[in-house]
DNA sequence: TGTTATATTATGTTCGTACATATTAATATG
DNA sequence: CATATTAATATGTACGAACATAATATAACA
């Protein structure tokens, strides 16, 4: 039989799914809850943490439950990938260092908005930098990397960013105060430029998988992206992506 | 001040971590805990929420609460990426259908092997097809995909293929009773070949993304692998990767 | 001996109460 | 009018009790 909080669970999530509680809104309270469903507060607790985990609403004291969005986000049937840091989003397998090349301040034309998904005009710190492995005799480097960092940050990480060995994503929440709330990636297949063609030391033309890579508060407000080529012989994107339950056998 | 439920769980990640209960250890129950740090059963039981949500134990009715890893496996802070069903892997962002091409048995030899990840000498049911848009007129393939699927299923697969219209991976778990508990995937740049030239409408050494997917039922069956070629004007893999925590603010 | 009842056990569910705490809204104060 | 104080509010923490359920161990029985 179904237990009571489950089903408490399911009749929320059906009606947020339902369009009944549109994105923003804030649910009824626990107590209210409690007595629409007949149930007891802790009953009503038990399923909002089924929600909260599954990611369709967050809750805040006082401000109430909100709902954040209509399907679940972090599901328990299907398959998850967990990425523990915001550096173990970029996987590579082994160590890489970072060598910048050029440093300069850029106002988004119509073809930069289009590749970095901006609006036109927008004014951006562009790092670009080649990543190698430390130690490597042959010293080809892994890819090219260039990342635009919201203009409002330019001053500080120009001049905190040589004593910053990580990525510039970790340089960008310190500065700001806020956290990343969503990473979007987007992969595909390009032929390496001819301007990229020396520095990479890969022939102009050659297959390569171009990732853009954008960092986003939680306002949906885009404070840094990434634009990486890696020359096809050198790197393989790979994800291990687990089927996640919790319980026993 | 910290909480009483966390201080209990911050105790028993120590005395894990410090290797007081070893992996596979059963820790005491509930109400000896509970008696031990001096609280209720119910703070107990949010302390193992905790634990469980990290992934350093299991729980199961009776038979007790297992030690499962020494450090938490899936600490909040990260990005996870939940994908709702096998399908979702896919991650096309419109309906596709497919349209067999090829159906073979198949032996792997040195070089099918190492594409696959399998062992040389191993057979295969070999299914290859086209992926398009119901009602693109110009019939322009998404892509070409060969999915190898395990002998033992060979026969079951080819006789039910044919009223499956979901993705073949499905149809294994049918078939065999069981679930895949891990998919591997990778993600290369290449040229689209010569012989896929032709059916994909392209141009020989055209830039494509080739994707090979591998279903596995343990970390070590094999159940399921295909490969796929997508030019790359007309596909491109996006992933949205959400910070864990629902707390707000 | 093998199979079927029965008791035991540890976690799971549900209730109710009380107080804590953070945030917002209302009110009083200078 | 701006600021400090206070009240109201919704979630968070904590307790204790009772019963449910699944798995295991034990006893009863053929």
């Amino acid at each position: 039989m179904e237990t009571r909080y489950a089903y408490v669970a399911r009749l929320l999530t059906e009606a947020i799914a339902g369009g009944r509680h549109p994105i923003g809104s804030v649910l009824p309270n626990e107590f209210e809850l409690a007595e629409q469903f007949a149930v007891s507060r802790s009953t009503v607790r038990a399923a909002m943490r089924e929600l909260q985990a599954s990611g369709l609403v967050s809750r805040k004291r006082n401000a109430g439950t909100r709902v954040e969005a209509l399907t679940p986000q972090r599901s328990g049937g299907g398959f998850t990938q967990a990425l523990e840091s915001i550096e173990a989003v970029q996987r590579f397998g082994v160590e890489t260092e970072r060598h910048v090349q050029r440093v300069a301040e850029v106002v988004a034309d119509d073809a930069l908005a289009r590749d970095l998904g901006c609006r036109p005009g927008r004014r951006w710190l562009r790092i670009s930098s080649l990543r190698m492995i430390p130690g490597d005799a042959t010293k080809t480097p892994i890819c090219w990397t260039d990342v635009y960092i919201d203009d409002a940050f330019a001053r500080e990480v120009r001049s905190r960013m040589d004593g910053h060995r990580d990525i510039f994503g970790t340089l960008v929440e310190k500065i700001s105060g806020r956290r990343f709330s969503e990473i979007r990636q987007d992969i595909r297949a390009v032929g390496v430029s001819h301007d990229m063609a020396e520095p990479l030391k890969a022939t102009p033309g050659a297959h390569a998988l171009a990732i853009r890579r954008q960092y986003l508060f939680s306002s949906n407000e885009m404070a840094e992206v990434s634009l990486s080529i890696h020359p096809a012989d050198r790197y393989s994107y790979t994800t291990r992506l687990m089927r996640k339950d919790s319980e026993r056998e």
